[in-house]
DNA sequence: ACAAAAGTGTTAGAAGTACACCCATGT
DNA sequence: ACATGGGTGTACTTCTAACACTTTTGT
């Protein structure tokens, strides 16, 4: 939002983030969920949209995307890349670049930040957490960016660690596999998925164990040294957000 | 080139595309190949760029990348895809985001089109064609675009029909082995090669053969109605480049 | 006849899928 | 003790890679 508005010829560059968490509500299965802020002008003005803003001359793409992610959530994302440039001439009044960012964030920091915002009477104006399943009436061509978001999320779990960036740096094989069924909206083998993961090697067995109902299960973490997701020659890019 | 330079707060959207095709110099095995342009102002004159310019108002950036696609070959991709926005804040003077495409062309076009105009003795200015695996300085971050490009342009190969985009409609299974052998850079065993490309269903044996030497081979045409690569919900968007 | 590419068959191993079964804990 | 999720074993199918072999042409 730092940037002015308006430019010689016209063209203004935005900056949006789908922000995607997991989110359990009682026993059922899990949801993906995403915050979408109200506009209060026009165009659409009562419409939901992406968060975002005008890119900064002095700032990343990247790090446009984090900053945003932060004022919406008050969190650090714990995966992040580029999404797509959208850029239909039509797709908003005087035309409008966005260069849109997917990120994902850990569950567990969403409930909690959510919780202590709400004891502390703080009410996020404007931002609310939508079911990924069950949107309301979005702005400009936001439906379609959400839709290609969630393909891609999907996409990108079959062949990458993604999945974890919904995850505590510790966590149990079912923590695991139950964000990849609701990534992939169907079950998984238990047997087969535990051998699939150790197959490749990332995880480590820590010696602590999640008790609480039933056997206890062992705790995995990452091996940190390793990306979520191979973007080949990209790697470095995106990680310095600042 | 049609937009004006400069804006307001100083930031300006360029689209450049990185232009594939392969080039067959002799008996030995093709190479990528992709024409650069030579810079003639600073920064970076003397240096070799990737095609492109301004996005003009009224164009949308597919479109934009097809222009200057036209405007560098003469030619109409066979596959035109987004690659990525760039867009670091030190990457050219005065803050140009480059959203970038990559295409491919066929190979024989490209060559009809060179010696069309060799021989009608239209020099097209600044532009000279590179082998990928030999180029010279680039200017700007233009280097670490074109290695991303082909990064892609591998991994996409892996998974989708994109090499049919270096072929007419009509080739038979070597010439496609030996495209996917290009970009991949190991060589394919025949016979499991076209066990794999039929069992996909996607390309229609024609009654015509392509003689010359020894057996004569099998020609194939696509199922046209599919896309050479699976692009989830943005299907349409990139087709539409006018 | 022979070289060389087109095209078919066969087999061994890897990877993915289904599912039976044992293990360890809270209730 | 028993229900339930954690964890192991095993058989089956599908995919992949390697390579021997037959077919059809030009020379």
């Amino acid at each position: 939002m730092t940037r002015s508005e308006g430019s010689e010829d016209g063209i203004r560059l935005a900056v949006s983030t789908v922000i995607l968490t997991m989110r359990r509500d009682g026993s059922a299965a899990p949801r993906i969920a995403l915050p979408l802020v109200r506009r209060t002008r026009a165009p659409h003005a009562g419409d939901w949209a992406l968060p975002g803003g005008w890119l900064d001359v002095r700032e990343g793409l990247a790090a446009a995307a984090a900053r945003t992610l932060a004022e919406t959530t008050g969190l650090a994302p714990s995966y992040l890349e580029q999404l797509y440039a959208f850029g239909a001439v039509d797709r908003a009044p005087g035309r409008v670049i966005s260069v849109v960012y997917w990120a994902l964030l850990r569950e567990d920091l969403v409930d909690q930040q959510l919780a202590e915002r709400r004891s502390a009477g703080v009410e996020i104006e404007n931002v609310e957490w939508f079911d990924a399943s069950d949107l309301p009436t979005l702005a400009f061509d936001h439906a379609r960016i959400v839709e290609y978001a969630a393909w891609r999320l999907r996409n990108k779990a079959g062949y990458s660690r993604v999945a974890q960036g919904f995850l505590p740096p510790e966590f149990t094989l079912a923590d695991l596999r139950e964000a990849y069924e609701t990534i992939l909206g169907r079950k998984l083998d238990p047997a087969n998925f535990r051998r699939q993961v150790d197959a490749t090697r990332t995880l480590i067995p820590t010696n602590a164990f999640r008790t609480g109902s039933h056997r206890p299960a062992r705790l995995y973490r990452d091996a940190t040294d390793v990306e979520l997701a191979d973007r080949g020659p990209l790697a470095s890019d995106e990680t310095r957000t600042s």
